[in-house]
DNA sequence: TAGCTAACGTACTAGTTCGTACATTAGTTG
DNA sequence: CAACTAATGTACGAACTAGTACGTTAGCTA
């Protein structure tokens, strides 16, 4: 995490920029996944902060800003786990195996992320596109399945005439939904989708439909 | 739909408890799944209608109340569509394929709803687990998948063990991904999931995809 | 160390928003 | 047709909430 752990300077209030704006992005991102966007109150956001509210306004200029701030971290450390992927010495398989288990793993590992996506999209996916950060930086990810997919599909090995996009969307949806729809699914159907017990058995799962989906013996077209 | 389209009665505004509230939950439908829980507003949705607020207290209680009850309607719908469903006649590869296009055109058709459940899962189904309707009425396609799947794993068809509640998590998620994640997905990567020049295409990726996964030839555990 | 500015705090406001007290009437029933 | 009740409308208030005007100070720099 990039959170904000500094000894607390005993006695004396330190001003420290960096540090306070990193706090306000902290609680922030926190209390919009707790609530979404119209749920998030400013005013709880500073009190969980060892600032104020000025500082909000200060720095992020209000909350919709702030909101889009949020955003572009979250989104950012996310490309910066799929950059540290390494699967060039996979084999096609093996590597799209990698790389759905790194989603599924990080989709996990940061439901305040997967909530913050889901807020974005109820209200139109308005702050990506006003961000300039997020405007156009494709996926790392999607580098790395168009190199998978296109040794795969030389080698024969993989049947499928997919492209990367459409794959990363049939595998983010599965690790998505597993997270963002929890509490319906469990609520409805009585099964934790992100039960630990079942983590091993949902994880493997993924890779066994993106792996059959690619190799399946396909009639001519 | 359920909307309410009665004739206007010209000069004169007749009594209708009945057509009140069902335009009540029409237009709360809309507000709800445009702006979020939070973001909707009850004012609002009483001008949209040709009664008060007021009425939304008398008839509902209150906002909670009110989004419980377009929750449970929206449930209500696709419980139906599952419920006409019929393909017993059909063999198992068929069958699950009919099931599969079923749930990613009700999604497509009700992307309404898609948002609704979004957003009570933001609320960590809250809703749900407060209403008496939706507490324990198991969805009627989990009980179609049971018996495809019974009948394909016995004929040896299907090599996958999945459950039934395991195989609906599968579809759905392709399904809601696409609808609920279309903004975000279409601004960071630049394609329209919803597009309707690819809907085909979709539709038969994830009938493939399902196919593909359950039909594998698969290691002996 | 004087001066300056980025960083910070306090107190307040204008506008909104859920909810309700109170008044009224359509339409039914005896 | 009198009486009654479900259904409806109006007007208002209490609480909240994003945002700001104004004042203060830490710490750097000349």
């Amino acid at each position: 995490m990039t959170s904000v752990e500094e000894p607390v300077r005993p006695g004396g209030r330190t001003r420290d920029a960096v540090r306070t704006k990193a706090e306000i992005l902290d609680v922030a991102t926190q209390e919009f996944a707790r609530a979404g966007y119209d749920g998030a109150r400013v005013d709880e956001i500073a009190a969980r902060t060892r600032t104020t509210k000025r500082m909000i306004y200060y720095y992020f200029g209000g909350k919709e800003q702030l909101f889009t701030a949020v955003l572009e971290r979250a989104y950012g450390v996310i490309r910066e786990a799929e950059q540290e992927l390494d699967v060039d010495h996979l084999d096609p398989v093996a590597a799209i195996r990698r790389l759905a288990e790194l989603t599924f793993d990080h989709h996990e590992q940061h439901p305040d992320f997967i909530r913050l996506v889901s807020i974005e999209n109820i209200h139109g996916a308005e702050h990506i596109a006003a961000s300039e950060k997020l405007g156009r930086i494709g996926s790392p990810a999607l580098d790395v399945i168009r190199r998978i997919l296109a040794s795969g599909q030389e080698s024969g090995l993989f049947t499928a005439d997919v492209d990367a996009v459409d794959l990363h969307a049939m595998i983010s949806s599965f690790c998505f939904f597993r997270v963002a729809n929890r509490h319906t699914f469990g609520a409805l159907f009585g099964r934790d989708l992100v039960d630990p017990a079942q983590r091993e058995h949902y994880r493997t799962m993924l890779g066994d439909m993106v792996i059959a989906y690619l190799t399946a013996e396909r009639a001519a077209d």
